[in-house]
DNA sequence: CCACGCGGGTTGTAGAGTGCAACCAGCGCC
DNA sequence: GGCGCTGGTTGCACTCTACAACCCGCGTGG
C-alpha cells in the first residue's frame, strides 16, 4: 500500500543521508590536512571561532565544539607556540584566559579560509543558487538537531 | 545592483555549506565512537563495504577510501582478531587475500547499522519527506564532485 | 629459464588528536 | 577561613594515520 511505500522511501533517504555524511566525514580531515598542513581542521575551526567572536575562553571552545578541555588546552598551546593566538588573563577573574588571534593568526586564517572557500566553490560551481541555499539550510538544520541530541 | 547581490548570496551559501560540513565532520568520529565502542567509524565503513560488495581485496578498500594500505592492513587485522572478518587467499593469485565478513561480523554490522539508522532517524524525524530526499540527493551530488576532485 | 620489475600486504616508526583522571589555582559563599 | 566550584594544565593511554622499508608471489623480456 501507499503508506508502506512512503515509509520505505523515507527509510532509504535516511540511509543515503547517513552513508553520505559518514563518507564525507571520513575524508574531511585528510583533505583538510593535505590542503594546508600548517593548520589542521581543528585548529582552523578554533581559530576561526576566535576570529568571529573576537576572542573567547578556552572553556567556551570546549563546550561549543564538544571537545575535552584538555584537548582545547593543547590545541591552544600549539597555536600559541606557532604565534597565531595570544592569551590574556582576564583582569576580573584571574582564572580565565581570553584568547585572541594575533595578526599572524588572522592572516593565516584568511589565507586558509580563501583556499577552503575556493575548494568548496569548485565542488559547487555548477549548482543552481536555489540548490545551494537549500543545501545550506538543510545542513544547518541537521547540525542543529545533532547538537541538541548530543547535549541530551 | 542585482547581479552583485546574487553573487553575494551564492558566496554566503557556499560559506554556510563549508562551515556546516566541517562542523559535522569534526563531530562525526566522536559521536560514532560513543554510540558503539566496539566498531569505530572506519571499521564500520570497511566492514560495511565488505558486506555490500560480498568480499574484496584490501587494496580495493584502500583506494576506494583514500587510505594508506598499511592503515587498511591494520584495521583488517583488528577486525580479524575480533573475529568479524575472514581472509581467504585467492587461489588464482597467492598474493591477494579476499576479505569477507564472518557471521559474527555480519551480525554486529547489522546491529550497528540499526542503531546508526535510528540515530539519524531521530535527528531527521520531523523532516518532510521531500526535504529528506532532496537533502540526500544534494549530499550524493556533493560527494561525487568531491571524489572526482580528489582524484585529480 | 631466470632475473628484474611490479603489485599486494605487513611491519617499524613517528606523530597528531583525543579522552579521562588527577591535579593546581583563583573565586565566592557560607 | 574553609569548602566547593570553575577554568585550565599535565600525565597517561589509546586510536588512527601516513611514510618507508621490507617480504613474497606473479609475469615478462632478455
Amino acid at each position: 500500500m501507499a503508506e508502506h511505500d512512503r515509509a520505505d522511501d523515507r527509510e532509504s533517504a535516511v540511509e543515503t543521508i547517513q552513508r553520505e555524511l559518514t563518507s564525507f566525514a571520513r575524508r574531511a580531515r585528510a583533505t583538510a590536512a593535505r590542503m594546508h598542513p600548517e593548520l589542521s581542521l581543528v585548529s582552523f575551526t578554533l581559530l576561526s571561532h576566535l576570529d568571529e567572536q573576537g576572542g573567547c575562553r578556552a572553556t567556551d571552545l570546549a563546550t561549543h565544539y564538544a571537545l575535552d578541555k584538555s584537548t582545547v588546552s593543547r590545541q591552544v598551546s600549539a597555536l600559541e607556540r606557532a604565534g597565531l593566538v595570544a592569551r590574556r588573563v582576564d583582569p576580573d577573574d584571574h582564572r580565565v584566559q581570553v584568547l585572541h588571534p594575533t595578526a599572524a593568526g588572522a592572516e593565516i586564517l584568511a589565507q586558509v579560509t580563501v583556499s577552503r572557500r575556493q575548494m568548496f566553490g569548485e565542488r559547487l560551481a555548477d549548482w543552481a543558487e536555489d540548490d545551494l541555499t537549500r543545501f545550506a539550510r538543510y545542513l544547518e538544520r541537521y547540525n542543529e538537531a545533532s547538537r541538541a541530541a548530543d547535549e541530551a
